[in-house]
DNA sequence: CCTAGTTACGTACGTCGTACGTAGTGCGGT
DNA sequence: ACCGCACTACGTACGACGTACGTAACTAGG
């Protein structure tokens, strides 16, 4: 990736339209709805600054007068999606209910737009309809007393669950097909290197679990007990220390790490949020 | 990307060493470990076919001798930072303490290697260390009257929660660094945004989120209680409603997708374990 | 010893993001 | 009115990337 020239700004900080030249030809929920339509269709991969140009029905270079980056492209794709989160309904008053609730939606969405869990990413700024769905529930937790920073934080952690959760979904699905040596030979060859793993008896275990016999185990119920507690653990400060206690409880050794326990200072941002990008480091 | 030749394989079912010919120049540790250099020093972007390769001290393309594909560099990544976990310690019996503690282990491991997060996806095949984590892990849950295929998706689940808890930490501790803008730049032109947004007055909370003077949340807090229920919740199954109910209970909806609320089948595989590539769809 | 299968690796192709230059366009200020 | 400039449009091109392919060297099993 070529060295980047200027311009942090965040793209929904420069002005759709400006003033001098032409007008633009196209808007951007133009381009976002595009963006979204190739990525449902063939996957976020083929998301490229050429192939939506040229769906979009202009010139590759022509894309980057909209969007300077292809990461804003990604980000656009995310709003656009987030638009698709129902928050007409007004909050219950139970917010459980309504966070629950809200995961669902969340579930949906990723149900409908499968490279969403791909992007999800905490990310600084917020795109406008993601700042609506955080307002929304933040609205929703309106009955819980928390500081808002703790409420974003917990918003993040559903968020995130049901993003875990979706993966493993999406991959247990994505699993079944396109793979392009048949199912049954992929299914084959893994298993039988498992098996063979598990053969040599030091994975007694992981064999115990193969053997057994599956009926279905019920992961809509399991994750629907996980978040429930995720979200009563946010509700009564009770037992920390249940009863026994771990190697270390609250934050055990962490020494060698940069950037290691400290520093949840800045509540407000890099909660939560759908975006893209994603720092590789460094 | 172009097309795939064949070999389906999953690397860890191919011999390290073929009998054949002259003798391999270097182990697949060799290369993991020169893959957990150049991703740990400056990111998981830097890890090229060529990079990698060059610090190896071979051509590029003798790399795909012992890497058929670059997503298998990845996965023996994966493997070899996985070979971090500590799994000398017998299981204490109080299986909650050592999944929390395993918790832990995995957090201080994303934290030495922050791209770790970025490549965690439920993956199919496991690989040797990821087979180890599992066996132990699973050691420890032998106090937990349940099924194997129930006990694999709590560890998902933790995992999950662990990597979406790290990411959040570590999307925080990057955004101060390495931004090519200096950070105050960047922080000026969000907040800016920002701000021009909320004083618009249709986002009061986030308004009064901004606010909020930010004492220090209590993150690791509020994880390590999340973590707890987690954990409790797979233990007693009592409430399941508990008082109130959402629109939704156990699974609202759900009808426009593909892939719905199908198929928890097949419950060994797909559960959790760490792996790259991550389908993008189709 | 032979030969078949491996290792080593240079070259090359197709793709990507995107910097840059040029030409055309229409709004803002005078 | 008009003029200038900021904007749009977009072709070309560069430097990455993953990796297919062909060739030369080598070594273990027959």
């Amino acid at each position: 990736m070529p060295a980047r020239s200027a311009e942090p700004a965040v793209i929904w900080s420069r002005p759709e339209r400006a003033g001098r030249g032409p007008r633009p030809a196209y808007s951007r929920s133009d381009i976002a709805a595009v963006g979204v339509r190739v990525a449902d269709a063939d996957g976020l991969d083929a998301v490229t600054m050429r192939r939506v140009a040229a769906e979009l029905g202009c010139g590759t270079m022509s894309l980057y007068n909209y969007v300077p980056r292809k990461e804003d492209l990604h980000e656009l794709m995310a709003d656009a999606v987030m638009g698709e989160y129902d928050t007409s309904q007004p909050p219950s008053g139970d917010w459980r209910a309504d966070l629950l609730a809200m995961a669902y939606q969340a579930r949906q969405l990723m149900h409908r737009h499968t490279w969403l869990p791909r992007m999800m990413s905490p990310v600084y700024g917020f795109s406008p309809n993601g700042l609506r769905f955080i307002e929304y529930t933040l609205s929703c937790l309106d009955g819980l007393d928390a500081r808002y920073g703790a409420k974003l934080e917990l918003i993040a952690m559903v968020n995130g669950m049901v993003t875990t959760y979706v993966s493993n979904e999406l991959a247990a699905a994505e699993r079944t097909r396109s793979l392009p040596w048949s199912e049954e030979r992929e299914h084959e060859v893994r298993a039988a290197y498992l098996a063979r793993q598990v053969a040599g008896g030091a994975y007694p275990r992981m064999a115990a679990a193969m053997a057994e016999d599956a009926g279905p185990i019920d992961l809509d119920g399991a994750f629907d007990r996980a978040l429930r507690r995720v979200l009563d653990a946010f509700n009564d400060p009770t037992d920390s220390a249940d009863s026994t206690d771990p190697a270390g409880s609250t934050d055990p050794a962490g020494s060698t790490d940069p950037a290691d326990s400290t520093a949840p200072t800045d509540s407000t941002g890099g909660s939560l949020g759908v975006s893209s990008g994603g720092g590789s480091g460094t």
